[in-house]
Formats: C-alpha cells, structure tokens, sequence
RNA sequence: GCUCCCGUCGUCUAGGGGUCUAGGACACCGCCCUUUCAAGGCGGCGGCACGGGUUCGAAUCCCGUCGGGAGCGCCA
C-alpha cells in the first residue's frame, strides 16, 4: 500500500512554526515515498475557526513549497459521516448519550483535582436507562456522545520515533465524541477521517501522544487498523516552555514579513528534530526530499534557535541564484520606494546580499542608494569635524569630475579612488573613512567602489559637493 | 495530584557497549583579511544531569533520584 500522510491543522490561527515543522516533514515523507500528502482542515471548533486563517495557513504552505496532492478536506463538511458512525457506536453500545453540562463537568472535574485523583468524567451518564433520559431531555439538556471506555486493561502500540507506549484504560474516562452541538470531537473526527482518508502515517506533534490511546480505542471499535504513529518532539521557546507568542515571532507569515527566505526556513526547520547521516546541514527541497526518513528524527524537544535562523538565511541569500534573490526581494525594494529598475536591482542585491542576514536587512542597509539629506545624525556628524575632511573631498571631486557622466564599474571606481587616497597623501582609512560618511550618511555598508558604482559618478559627485558646501559653511 | 514523554557543549545535534582524548553546526572569544560593518579563512572556549548497578569495559544497557515538558476539555 502507498504511503499517504497528512497535515491538519485548526483554522483557529496562523500557521506557526511547530505546524510547518510538522507539515514539513509529512510533506518530506509523502515525496520520499511517491505517496500523497494531503492537507485536511479540522474545523470542527466553530467558536474559533476563521476562513481567513485558513486561507492564511494554506498561504504559508505554498510559500514554504509545501504543496499538497489532495484536499484541502474540511471537517465541517463531513459531519454527516461523524454522525453516522457516531450513532453506529451507540447503536452497539460502545458509546452513550450524556447529559452533563459543562458546569457541572467542571464542578467534578475541580473536585477530584482537589482530592488528588487524576479529572477524568465520572461515568455518571453511562448507565441511565431510557425513563432517566427522556426526563433529562425535557429538561431541555441536549446530549453529547461519550465513548465508553473499558474498565479494565491496558492498550498499546509501537511509535516509530518512541518505541512501545503503553497506556491504562483506568487512566482514560469515557470521553466525548460528538459534542451537543453535533459536530465531532478532535479524537473522533481524526479517527474517522484518518480512516477514510486511508491515511498510513500520522506523524504529529508529541503533544498527542496521550490522545492517541482515545484514538486506537475508536480503531478497536470500528475494527479497522490504526495507521503508524510518529510522534515529533516539540518546538519550545528559550525558556523551555511550549513556543508561543510571548517567546517572539512563532507564525511562519510573520518571518516572510521579516525577510527570510522559504528554502532557509524550510532547511531549518528540518534540522530542528532531524539530522542527516553525515555531518551536512544545508539541503535544498530534492535534497531534503532524497535523504529524509522517519528513523533520524529526535526524540528530544528542541529549542527554536533564532541565532541560527539568521545564520542560515543570510547563508542562502549568498548562495541562492542572485535572481531568486531578488525575486524574493522586491516587495521589500517596493516597500522602501526603490525605482523598480531589474538590472540595477540586481546589481544592488548582488553587492548588498554579502553581508545582512534578511532580505529586509538587505533593503534597509540598501537605503543610502535612494535617500540622502543633510545634516547627517549627531553620531555621523563627528565623523566629518577633522580638517582633513574637506580636504578629502575637494580630492574625490577632482579625481572623480572627469567621468561625471560615464559609466564607471566598480573597479575603475577603485582605481580612481586609489587616486584620491594618493592624492590627499594619507593612509586609506583616513582618507576613505570620511568619504563614506559624506557619501552615503553612514558609517557602514559595502566598499565604497560598490556604492559608487550603483549610485553613479554623477550622483556622488553631487553628494560630495553638497557636504563640502555644507561644512564651509558652518 | 495522576499519566506519559524527554535529559550529550549556551542552542540544534552525531553517537546506540571498546575505534570517545565525545564529532559537526550556530552563538561566543581570538587572529588573519580589510576601506567601515559584515562575509570569508584559521584557531579557541565549551557537554554525556546525578547516584547506584550490569560488564574486563558504559555517553551508550538496567534501576532510582533530580530536572524539564506535555496531557488529564462538549480545544485541536
């Protein structure tokens, strides 16, 4: 039988980065295997799922390259096949009809949490007879659908990252299937969707691990077999807790917001619970798709790191063909007003890419080539108080008047200011120093022949005359 | 409280009885390069949670302790 996996999250919110790790490395397996990954969407909490989160979670899907062969499945409208199942188990006894409310499930639950025994539902409803229902029903209660757990036993199964996990029966209440609102629970609708979906592989976050017992319970009940379980460590924050908000940016549209690049964030995520054989780190898609496999996943929950995030995508911005580059770009050139030239965006990237780490970075560091004003910062300005300042650039506008209007590469403009250096008689750093201070109002970027080469001979000619004029002046 | 999961440099990890003096990557520190910040090159710092076993031999196997995390919902 062919491998099939899928991705299902809540439309409750944004795809965060644990639910693209995830997703990620089901979509890994489905290509390793030439099975199909399929992306199912568990509505079924009608209070808080949202169509845009969902088409917000789909996007982030797409831009990680996460692309899903079948679906996207909504729960919500599946829920006559839930219901019919459902009613299959009351039928048979397997399951009930409850009548508690939530207050007083609540009041139960506080009392055997006071009385230190594990909250499970008492089983009050499990045996009420016919009479006792339909006095329950013209109160006006609504019933919700419970399970009926075993008394006694235990039940296990084999979890391809963790090994034998074996759980009580004792430990499990009889827990609700179909809410009183008709629609399925979380570890119904899995079951009956996993098994409709012919779903072979459930590779999920360990923080259901303790539902999957409920799950193969279901299973049992029907008579189908379970699909393999695999259970991913968790992502957690520095502090070691679960990664939320509170630890940072945890949504993966939030990091394309702040200029990272898909395939680095596809790359690191992978590494978070996952090592190749070697040594290797870095791994395009084929790559990734070539060497995954569900035995190198990590037991232990990892911290999401975003030092080396950073790391990795300023790593891929070098390394990326310059044309994806900027491709990636352009928003964040569109954003910051940059004229919409290709050719000499490009170039831009090309010079400005060695050394930032987000394309966002990249942009703002970029920003001297399109804005200029005097005067500069108070910090900057200390730059320009020494005498040999003005000296410096009467220098670069004599070297540099003669090519006003040609085209000057960034190695003729490095022989010409090789030429100014001569001419001012100073050492390089003296003379250069202060020249990209005037030229540009900041005290770091790329070489200065760089800069001059993409601003233009003409355009930093003007710069120089305006900071020479300005500090005469003064 | 109960159940379950997890403990290798600060972080991600390799390792699965001898080849471990524990390897790699990020971060950090230093040096080189240099026109600034980076990038890059070279080097350094740094770890098997603890205690008992088993064994000729344990990071690796077993037990316990401690620590961290998750679950215990008509959320998923």
């Amino acid at each position: 039988m062919s491998v099939r996996v899928r991705f299902a999250p809540s439309p409750t919110g944004y795809l965060h980065v644990g639910g693209a790790r995830t997703a990620l490395f089901n979509y890994l397996f489905a290509k390793k295997t030439k099975g199909a990954f399929i992306l199912r969407i568990e509505d079924t909490d009608r209070e808080r799922s949202t169509v845009e989160a969902e088409k917000a979670i789909m996007e982030d899907l797409r831009w990680l390259g996460l692309h899903w062969d079948e679906g996207p499945y909504r729960q919500t409208e599946r829920v006559d096949l839930y219901r019919k199942h459902a009613e299959e188990l009351v039928q048979r006894g397997l399951a009930y009809p409850c009548y508690c409310t939530e207050a007083e499930i609540e009041e139960m639950r506080e009392e055997m949490l006071s009385l230190g025994i594990a909250p499970k539902y008492s089983g009050r409803c499990r045996n009420l007879s016919e009479s006792d229902r339909k006095k329950l029903e013209s109160e006006g209660r609504v019933a919700a659908i419970r399970f009926k757990v075993p008394e006694g036993g235990e039940i296990s199964f084999k979890d391809i990252v963790r090994g034998e996990l074996k759980f009580r029966f004792s430990d499990i209440g009889d827990f609700v299937i179909m809410r009183s609102d008709g629609l399925p629970t979380y570890n119904f609708a899995v079951v009956i969707d996993d098994h409709h979906m012919n779903i072979t592989h459930v590779i999920r976050a360990d923080e259901h691990i303790a539902n999957t017992p409920k799950q193969l319970l279901i299973y049992q009940a029907f008579g189908w077999d379970p699909p393999q379980f695999a259970h991913v460590s968790m992502i957690l924050g520095p502090d070691r807790s679960k990664l939320s908000k509170r630890h940072g940016a945890v949504a993966i549209s939030q990091y394309r917001k702040d200029g990272y690049l898909p395939s680095a964030m596809d790359n690191y995520l992978l590494l978070l619970g996952w090592s190749s054989p070697d040594d290797r780190e870095i791994f395009s898609m084929d790559e990734m798709i070539e060497l995954f496999s569900l035995d190198r996943l990590s037991r232990n929950p990892a911290i999401f790191d975003i030092n080396k995030l950073r790391w990795m995508n300023g790593y891929y911005m070098r390394k990326l063909p310059l044309d994806e580059v900027y491709e990636q770009a352009i928003p964040f050139f569109l954003e910051k007003g940059f004229p919409m030239n290709a050719d000499w965006l490009k170039k831009v990237v090309a010079v400005y890419r060695e050394h930032t780490s987000t394309l966002r970075e990249m942009v703002e560091e970029a920003l001297p080539l399109i804005s200029f004003s005097l005067p500069f910062d108070s910090s900057i300005e200390e730059e320009l108080k020494f005498d040999h300042v003005t000296q410096v650039l009467k220098a670069f506008l004599e070297v540099f008047t003669p090519y006003k209007y040609k085209e000057v590469s960034a190695s003729l403009a490095w022989e010409l200011l090789k030429g100014v250096v001569d001419r001012v008689g100073l050492k390089r750093g003296k003379v250069l120093f202060p020249l990209r201070i005037a030229l540009t109002g900041r005290k770091t970027g790329p070489e200065l022949y760089h800069f001059i080469e993409l601003i233009g001979v003409k355009e930093a000619l003007e710069r120089a005359q305006r900071v020479l004029d300005y500090l005469e002046r003064r």
